[in-house]
DNA sequence: TGTACATCAGTGAACGCGCGTTCACTGATGTAC
DNA sequence: TGTACATCAGTGAACGCGCGTTCACTGATGTAC
């Protein structure tokens, strides 16, 4: 911090605005570093403080990756409902979510892959309600309620609507992770494997 | 290493059992800290030799991980072709693959992971071959050749068998990393999510 | 068969580094009078 | 309106630790004569 200017202190009350600071810096730091060089020191560095500064707002790095969690969750399912808003067809709802759940991960693989690794670690001890059911089921329940209303529109064959949205979840999931790490797989054309899944895995009756 | 015995060198020329045994102690580690506390000197400790010992052996810490995951990309291979050597219904070799498959990552759910985290590491600079051209093919291919046999047996409608077979590579893929993770989800019964996979992804007329 | 010597697997001390965490502190902001 | 003071966001020095890497070394194994 000796090289550059002291940061001037945020006004009395709003220090949550240095707490969003540096979710945002862990953030960014997640995402192009890969998760593998995200330490305290580097968070703070990245937010233009000092180190001890964060125990003011975080009782470790855990609980800053955490907050990176809750807020990449709840920007996915913004998204979510953002895409499907004022679509009315069922099967193009399905799709979309489709697209747009796998567009946000491969937009910032990196911090989609913590939304999942992070249960991992912090799953030991801590947190019988775990992010997962909190904030991740919203983007699973979208998937489910999507087949749901296909089945009601007699558009998709499902008879058992969690199963498939599971499968289908699983696929979606997998793709996020394997195409954003395998850089050389002969990946066909996305818009078609895309296709090809929620058609299958939806059930759905007429192509997609 | 004080507190222990000096280990007795390995006979001339046999250097290589000890390159073997910082294998399986990197291996042993990978899945028991996740990968997370896998340092050179925590894979000399759990190998029972100095930090040092292992230049002898590798250049660091990336050409170990290296060589477990192309270790344990042949055990896949071997585990799969195992399971289907016997089988002669196209159908149950496909699902038996299948079920192998998802088997031996959640049999080893770290190592599995490894298996394509390392891709993006040492993706960045080294070698056009990757792992995943060399190894991880076989298993992908075996999922293909599965379908292209059910095909011609007149048990798969795909008309696109390297499409189907990514498809279901990825749900396989993406149920082994997200069923080690998330232990709280209502996870179905897995012979029934694999069968539905394998069915609809598969293009197979009849229940598997 | 015996002895001197080369080989080489593995050791242990040492280094500089970045880390997490603690602590007493500084200095601008806002308040009491 | 002016002044003394409490508050509190953020600093910077310091600590002990485990890390990766280097280096000169040790001592058992095998070989030459």
């Amino acid at each position: 911090m000796s090289d550059a200017a002291r940061r001037p202190p945020n006004r009395r009350g709003e220090g949550s605005r240095l707490r969003e600071e540096i979710v945002r810096a862990a953030a960014r730091l997640i995402e192009e570093s890969g998760g593998d060089a995200v330490t305290l020191r580097a968070v703070a560095r990245g937010a233009g403080i000092t180190a001890p500064s964060i125990y003011a707002h975080f009782a470790d790095l855990d609980e800053v990756v955490e907050a990176v969690v809750d807020s990449t969750f709840h920007a996915l399912t913004v998204h979510l409902h953002h895409t499907v808003d004022g679509l009315t067809d069922p099967v193009a709802r399905l799709r979309e979510a489709c697209r747009a759940y796998v567009a946000f991960g491969l937009g910032q693989p990196n911090q989609y892959r913590v939304l999942f690794a992070a249960q991992r670690r912090s799953g030991r001890e801590k947190r019988e309600k775990t992010v997962e059911t909190m904030s991740g089921s919203a983007a699973f329940a979208f998937l489910l309620d999507g087949i749901r209303d296909c089945v009601t529109a007699g558009r998709s064959r499902s008879e058992d609507p969690r199963m498939d949205a599971t499968a289908l979840w699983l696929a979606l999931h997998g793709y996020v992770g394997a195409q954003s790490t395998l850089t050389n797989f002969p990946w066909p054309e996305e818009d078609e494997l895309l296709d090809t899944l929620v058609r299958n895995l939806g059930r759905l009756d007429s192509p997609a």
